[in-house]
DNA sequence: TTAGTGACAGGCA
DNA sequence: CTGCCTGCCACTA
Protein backbone atom coordinates (compact mmCIF):
# COMPACT_ATOMS: atom_id res chain seq x y z
CA UNK A 1 0.00 0.00 0.00
CA UNK A 2 1.40 3.49 -1.17
CA UNK A 3 1.33 5.42 2.07
CA UNK A 4 -0.72 7.55 0.33
CA UNK A 5 -0.72 9.96 2.90
CA UNK A 6 -4.43 11.90 3.63
CA UNK A 7 -5.92 11.93 0.33
CA UNK A 8 -8.55 14.53 0.82
CA UNK A 9 -10.87 15.16 -0.89
CA UNK A 10 -11.15 18.64 -2.01
CA UNK A 11 -14.17 20.19 -2.93
CA UNK A 12 -14.17 22.99 -5.49
CA UNK A 13 -13.49 26.27 -4.08
CA UNK A 14 -15.43 28.82 -4.32
CA UNK A 15 -13.56 30.45 -7.19
CA UNK A 16 -13.90 26.97 -8.83
CA UNK A 17 -17.90 27.01 -8.29
CA UNK A 18 -17.88 30.76 -9.61
CA UNK A 19 -16.42 29.43 -13.28
CA UNK A 20 -18.93 26.96 -13.38
CA UNK A 21 -21.82 29.35 -12.99
CA UNK A 22 -20.33 31.55 -15.43
CA UNK A 23 -20.29 28.82 -17.71
CA UNK A 24 -24.19 28.51 -17.12
CA UNK A 25 -24.95 31.92 -18.04
CA UNK A 26 -26.61 31.57 -21.27
CA UNK A 27 -26.08 33.80 -24.21
CA UNK A 28 -27.94 37.11 -24.65
CA UNK A 29 -27.93 37.21 -20.92
CA UNK A 30 -25.69 39.12 -17.98
CA UNK A 31 -25.79 38.59 -14.61
CA UNK A 32 -24.16 40.61 -11.96
CA UNK A 33 -21.36 39.60 -9.73
CA UNK A 34 -23.25 39.00 -6.53
CA UNK A 35 -25.42 36.60 -8.54
CA UNK A 36 -22.50 34.77 -9.45
CA UNK A 37 -21.47 34.98 -5.84
CA UNK A 38 -24.96 33.99 -4.51
CA UNK A 39 -25.09 31.39 -6.96
CA UNK A 40 -21.90 29.95 -6.04
CA UNK A 41 -22.59 29.75 -2.90
CA UNK A 42 -21.87 33.15 -1.03
CA UNK A 43 -23.72 36.60 -2.39
CA UNK A 44 -21.38 38.41 0.15
CA UNK A 45 -18.04 36.81 -2.04
CA UNK A 46 -18.92 39.15 -4.56
CA UNK A 47 -15.10 40.60 -4.28
CA UNK A 48 -13.78 37.78 -4.80
CA UNK A 49 -15.93 37.08 -7.65
CA UNK A 50 -14.14 39.83 -9.45
CA UNK A 51 -10.53 37.87 -8.52
CA UNK A 52 -11.83 34.45 -10.16
CA UNK A 53 -12.52 36.62 -13.49
CA UNK A 54 -8.85 38.49 -13.15
CA UNK A 55 -7.49 35.16 -12.46
CA UNK A 56 -8.96 32.87 -14.60
CA UNK A 57 -10.52 34.92 -17.58
CA UNK A 58 -6.65 35.11 -18.66
CA UNK A 59 -5.95 31.34 -19.09
CA UNK A 60 -9.57 30.14 -19.61
CA UNK A 61 -12.34 30.53 -21.70
CA UNK A 62 -15.11 32.08 -19.31
CA UNK A 63 -18.01 34.30 -20.62
CA UNK A 64 -16.86 36.85 -18.74
CA UNK A 65 -18.31 39.25 -20.30
CA UNK A 66 -21.71 39.04 -19.53
CA UNK A 67 -20.76 39.74 -15.57
CA UNK A 68 -21.62 43.40 -14.95
CA UNK A 69 -22.03 45.21 -11.88
CA UNK A 70 -25.38 45.56 -9.90
CA UNK A 71 -25.61 49.03 -11.64
CA UNK A 72 -26.30 47.50 -14.75
CA UNK A 73 -22.95 48.51 -16.21
CA UNK A 74 -19.76 47.37 -17.69
CA UNK A 75 -17.28 48.02 -14.56
CA UNK A 76 -13.86 48.04 -16.40
CA UNK A 77 -12.63 51.47 -17.06
CA UNK A 78 -12.45 52.53 -20.93
CA UNK A 79 -9.12 51.35 -22.24
CA UNK A 80 -9.05 48.63 -19.76
CA UNK A 81 -11.46 46.06 -21.70
CA UNK A 82 -14.37 48.38 -21.22
CA UNK A 83 -14.86 48.41 -25.47
CA UNK A 84 -14.17 44.71 -25.60
CA UNK A 85 -16.78 43.48 -23.10
CA UNK A 86 -19.63 45.75 -24.60
CA UNK A 87 -18.65 44.63 -28.21
CA UNK A 88 -18.88 40.97 -27.30
CA UNK A 89 -22.45 41.82 -25.35
CA UNK A 90 -24.01 43.61 -28.48
CA UNK A 91 -22.94 40.96 -30.24
CA UNK A 92 -25.03 39.16 -28.39
CA UNK A 93 -27.37 40.94 -28.66
CA UNK A 94 -27.65 42.94 -25.71
CA UNK A 95 -27.68 47.16 -26.36
CA UNK A 96 -24.75 48.50 -24.31
CA UNK A 97 -24.95 52.28 -23.88
CA UNK A 98 -22.22 54.41 -24.34
CA UNK A 99 -21.30 54.76 -20.67
CA UNK A 100 -21.60 50.97 -20.48
CA UNK A 101 -25.51 50.78 -19.14
CA UNK A 102 -27.21 47.55 -19.69
CA UNK A 103 -30.94 46.77 -19.30
CA UNK A 104 -30.79 44.61 -16.56
CA UNK A 105 -34.56 44.25 -16.41
CA UNK A 106 -34.45 42.47 -19.81
CA UNK A 107 -31.22 41.15 -20.00
CA UNK A 108 -30.26 39.94 -16.62
CA UNK A 109 -30.23 36.45 -15.85
CA UNK A 110 -32.19 35.28 -12.86
CA UNK A 111 -30.14 32.11 -13.07
CA UNK A 112 -34.13 30.65 -12.93
CA UNK A 113 -35.48 31.40 -16.48
CA UNK A 114 -38.63 31.00 -16.21
CA UNK A 115 -41.14 30.69 -19.75
CA UNK A 116 -44.47 31.64 -18.02
CA UNK A 117 -43.34 34.92 -16.66
CA UNK A 118 -43.86 38.06 -18.28
C1' DT B 1 2.76 32.00 8.13
C1' DT B 2 0.57 36.92 7.55
C1' DA B 3 -0.86 40.64 4.76
C1' DG B 4 -2.72 42.27 0.59
C1' DT B 5 -5.90 42.15 -3.09
C1' DG B 6 -10.08 43.45 -5.91
C1' DA B 7 -13.94 44.27 -12.95
C1' DC B 8 -18.49 44.56 -5.79
C1' DA B 9 -22.72 45.98 -2.95
C1' DG B 10 -25.18 48.84 -0.11
C1' DG B 11 -25.86 52.88 2.51
C1' DC B 12 -25.64 57.76 3.06
C1' DA B 13 -24.87 62.97 1.82
C1' DC C 1 -28.19 61.72 -10.54
C1' DT C 2 -23.01 61.32 -8.48
C1' DG C 3 -19.39 60.49 -5.11
C1' DC C 4 -17.39 58.68 -0.76
C1' DC C 5 -17.18 55.17 2.84
C1' DT C 6 -17.60 50.68 4.93
C1' DG C 7 -18.19 45.75 4.97
C1' DC C 8 -17.17 41.54 2.92
C1' DC C 9 -15.03 37.32 1.27
C1' DA C 10 -11.80 33.73 -0.39
C1' DC C 11 -7.80 33.53 -2.97
C1' DT C 12 -2.54 34.94 -4.00
C1' DA C 13 2.19 36.21 -3.17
Amino acid sequence: MPAAGKIKVMEPTFTDRVKQVLKSIPYGKVTTYGQVAMRAGNYRAARQVVRVLHTSSKKEKLPWHRVINRQGKISLKPGAGFEEQARLLSKEGIPVSETGQVDLDTFLWCGDPDPFAE
